[in-house]
DNA sequence: ATGACGTTATGACGCCGATCATGCCGACGG
DNA sequence: CCGTCGGCATGATCGGCGTCATAACGTCAT
């Protein structure tokens, strides 16, 4: 049901590398194939983990929500990242929600599938291990952001992160792919829409980024490398 | 030279499970026993990642340091836990130090030891795995506290984890079975000294905890929750 | 068209908590 | 014994930034 064009795409992701296509076809078979509008849910927090799942297309965030309504964005996924992983192999609810920043397409592989495939592919595991490592790591800097750096820093942090990870060149400045909404930003670094704006705002009027049809581009790099290292020239 | 008491130490531990006796008992052996003082380092940040690291005895804080001096303790870990794992099997320097908290014992098991048994026992790659996605719940546990939660939530929250993690149940409340510092406990919840001070002072007073000898006692649990929850009674 | 809604924008106000300063206490070493 | 040092305690001050209010603008559905 899901098509050759999904075993193509699992095929391209390293987490499959060590597997052989003869088994990338069924598990291809047996993933559902979900669209999602803007601020739909994926999942929601406490919700029975029963799929792993891969962004396809679009951006999917990763929040968790205080009593008190705020949202934390944790991470923000585009395509080919894997998503929800570590619930389904513990067994456990997810922990966090799962929302549509944009329309988006996610692949859906059934838990007893993953687990199946897992158990006769060790590989699978690893590259699983190496890349929860690696948000580990992330979120261990996001930890130490909030705690020691002031907003504009935090701000800067962010977006650089995430132009250098899916950024593309432009004659302009180095373009984010993507709609960024200045409350996501704010939920990304645990301030308020009015200090995102702010100090966006700031920025543009100081050239250091430019708003195009909604589409950030940060301008001046260095300068705001400057800004996320905590100097206030 | 690290002595069969190494070999039942490493058998005791759920990461090691799956592993037979006979090779234990050579990993125990290639292992250095390393003994830190209050405030020596285990490793340092960008260090190369040389040794898989498991605590012996005492408490080790896993921190990064802002210029400016100030520290983040990102994870506080006791006797059986296992740090450095991460960056060893990623090839990588470590992303972030490793610090006694009080005097203490690091079993040390060089890098490809632990490479090579991974390699002939999947199990401990899932092992792994497991146990960093526990992690990395419990550090976005921690942004989102840091983004939305009052110092004295953090505060509550974190002496919380810590009692339900390892305290001890006495007459008098839930007590922490380590010393920890107000600098410490602020380096942990991305506060000031002045601050952890000002909170654990008032609770004193209110009967919340007692300090017992350096130790600290939660007596009021159910109180310290709803302030963790951010409930302001 | 024309509301409704989401996003960006800007100003006024107030407070939490960081910063700075000062003092006390216990431990430890010369 | 007394100087030094690390940890705990408390007050005064000030600023970053969260909160509240208001408004302009674009998009969409009816």
């Amino acid at each position: 049901m899901a098509g050759d064009d999904a075993a193509v795409f699992l095929r391209a992701m390293p987490l499959f590398a060590g597997v052989p296509d003869a088994e990338l076809g069924p598990l291809a078979a047996n993933a559902r194939v979900e669209r999602y509008r803007v601020r739909d849910y994926v999942f929601m927090e406490g919700d029975e983990a029963d799929s792993f799942c891969i962004v396809r297309e679009g951006r999917i965030k990763i929040l968790r929500q205080s009593r008190g309504g705020k949202d934390v964005v944790l991470e923000l996924l585009g395509p080919g990242e894997p998503f929800g992983g570590v619930a389904v192999i513990e067994g456990r609810p997810y922990p966090a929600s799962a929302q549509a920043a944009e329309a988006s397409v996610v692949l859906k592989i059934p838990r007893e599938r993953i687990v199946a495939l897992t158990e006769r592919h060790p590989g699978i595991v690893r590259e699983m291990a190496l890349m929860i490592g690696r948000r580990l790591r992330a979120a261990h800097d996001a930890v130490k952001s909030l705690a020691v750096d002031p907003v504009e820093a935090r701000l800067a942090a962010t977006l650089l992160r995430l132009a250098e990870q899916d950024g593309t060149r432009t004659a302009r400045g180095l373009a984010l792919p993507f709609h960024l909404t200045r409350q996501s930003l704010a939920d990304m670094t645990g301030t308020t829409v009015e200090s995102a704006i702010r100090v966006v705002s700031r920025w543009q009027k100081r050239g250091l980024v430019r708003d195009e049809r909604g589409r950030l581009i940060l301008a001046d790099v260095t300068e705001l490398r400057a800004l996320a290292a905590g100097d206030s020239g």
